[in-house]
DNA sequence: ACACGGAATACAAACGTTTGTATTTCTGCT
DNA sequence: AGCAGAAATACAAACGTTTGTATTCCGTGT
């Protein structure tokens, strides 16, 4: 107990210099492998290095190079495996380049993303990469930004990655469609209903196919159990009932299922229910969801890249981003009369 | 297009010092408030500050302070929400002592976690905060850390915050006993069965209750959707079948229902399900999950008090942490005989 | 008028690297 | 042996802050 570690000392090029008995500026170069050190002196530096425990000083070096090697990941959301699985792609990109990403989370709170992105800013990161931005792109452009910004999902921003986000989800609706569904209903998010695309695809595949809109048959999902139970109810209220509903995320599908499911309403053998997003769990719950699967791993991969980009002054190119892909499973079938 | 605007060149405490007429080291001291500048001073150069758009350079702050006011995280899984409720806990309380979370992903891999331990290092952090460590302990020790290290959820580890682990599984246990059951499966994880507190609980009720322990009754989850089809078969297979069954996750105790489901076993009439985590969807999943929730959020925030003391040198308190709550929901109920 | 003391500010060194340039040390060639 | 040229290394300045000490400036009391 009580062993006192705490008061050591770092140890420096300095120390490591004057135990191989040559200038810092030798270490240095030794440890970054330069050709101008002969190998014997190189291979010595490393040892003595590796022996007495050297860390180099990010902080030092970053002050002189007058770049971090870091990568500034604002995540608004840490408990959605989305950003999760964004994260994965950039960091594995990331490391081919020799760059490291640091993740700040807002909890979706602008305040908390302006904070996340002062961090970044003090930290000197070479980049910031930003998805589902929720200050206003006013800010971004004001903040007259010393560091390149890649924004993904907001394909209003100077420099953007994203997938086409209604491709998905006009997917989804043909899959119900070519399934004989004609009534079909739509629960949104907490977006403004006019900048949500699923909403958009929603509409768009419905005019398509000459079937009337009915304002009705939009619902409002604030991700507690209660609103999935007023959506049953409401569902029920209605006659006639749709035979299918679109919902923006799984959770909220699953949470309708459930809902159905203790009025006794089965899906999808009374009502066809698609979901969005393909997490972990809608392959494992009852009935397996249908859904829209967004490659966000690639979409972090391209970032970086884009990111790259931007930081060496040329345009990216239009990245290339593999479509949103859909998978069907058993929370969908034809609607009764069909059958 | 084509706007220049890259090689914007970084404000700096020089500039701000020239623009006010004043030294640089009366700048530092004006921004921090401290006394020894004349206000109006202080207010002139906060304003030249702001107008210039001055931005500190944490690197060169570090490097003459020789602490950087950083405290790494290092997560085994993003994707896991029961990480993220725990960073949001740490930020909630480092928030409070003018400290700042960065946070590394390791995917759970030993390889990755030195990784992210040497990124911090380098980066001059003021503690390390690492929850479910997969680096052998001895790896932490060795490491003589210039840097104080506290775990979560290790209890060997020198320095710790750790809820009950076994508490909430014991819960459970005489929960489903409670309920009249006698023959109770269980299914583990991926860890070695010695070193998995939920089976200690597990065992250990059984004896508390002289109930016989089935080798027979051990089932393995490895997070694949065919693993819980082979439980669900293994389950069907025995003979007497056990009335209920503690599922070391929420993750697990879903997958099996709904493979239950699907060879027409239903939950909880013909035999009860409890999981352990909470997880967002276990209370919108159908049946809604039985489970166990471990107060996440508050050890978050007692690891950062932790840390600080270890930091100034003190033994921290042995911290005082909620235990975990046993939430009793719908997938559990008497067994068939009992009824 | 003078020294005194405190308030306000300026000076300068330091933190640990990197890097351009100068210097030394080799090597091979005549 | 002498020398050019290359190879290896040393020197020194710089990056943007902070902080201990020195300096200047003022008002006050005698």
């Amino acid at each position: 107990m009580a062993d006192q570690e705490r008061p050591r000392k770092r140890v420096t090029i300095k120390d490591i210099a004057r135990s191989a008995g040559v200038d810092p500026s030798t270490v240095t170069r030794a440890l970054q492998g330069s050709e101008r050190v002969k190998d014997a002196t190189r291979t010595r530096v490393a040892q003595i290095a590796a022996q007495m425990g050297y860390v180099p000083h990010m902080a030092a070096r970053t002050l002189v190079k007058r770049r971090s090697g870091l990568i500034g990941l604002v995540i608004p959301d840490m408990t959605n495996p989305f950003f999760a699985t964004l994260a994965r792609g950039m960091e594995n990109e990331a490391a081919k380049h020799d760059l490291r990403i640091v993740i700040n989370d807002t909890l979706g709170e602008e305040a908390a993303e302006r904070e996340a992105i002062h961090l970044f800013l003090e930290l000197d990161v070479d980049g910031l990469l930003v998805p589902m931005a929720r200050c206003p792109q006013a800010y971004y452009d004001e903040l007259q930004s010393p560091v390149p910004v890649v924004h993904i999902n907001r394909p209003d921003a100077r420099h953007h990655v994203s997938c086409d986000r209604m491709q998905g989800s006009i997917e989804i609706m043909q899959h119900l469609i070519a399934l004989g569904h004609r009534a079909i209903g739509f629960i949104r998010g907490p977006a403004p209903p006019g900048q949500e695309p699923k909403m958009q695809a929603y509409r768009q595949v419905l005019e398509a196919h000459d079937i009337r809109y009915e304002p009705d048959w939009i619902f409002r999902f604030d991700g507690s159990t209660e609103s999935s139970a007023h959506i049953a109810e409401r569902l029920l209220a209605l006659s006639p009932m749709p035979t299918a509903v679109f919902a923006w995320n799984d959770v909220s599908a699953i949470g309708l299922i459930h809902a159905l499911r203790e009025r006794d309403i089965s899906v999808p053998s009374d009502l066809s229910v698609a979901g969005h997003d393909n997490i972990q769990l809608s392959g494992v719950v009852d009935p397996p969801l249908t859904t829209v699967a967004w490659p966000m791993y690639e979409i972090g991969q391209q970032s970086v890249r884009s990111l790259l980009s931007v930081s060496q002054g040329s345009e990216p190119r239009e990245p290339r981003i593999p479509a949103p892909r859909l998978i069907v499973r058993a929370s969908t079938s034809g609607p009764r009369a069909a059958r």
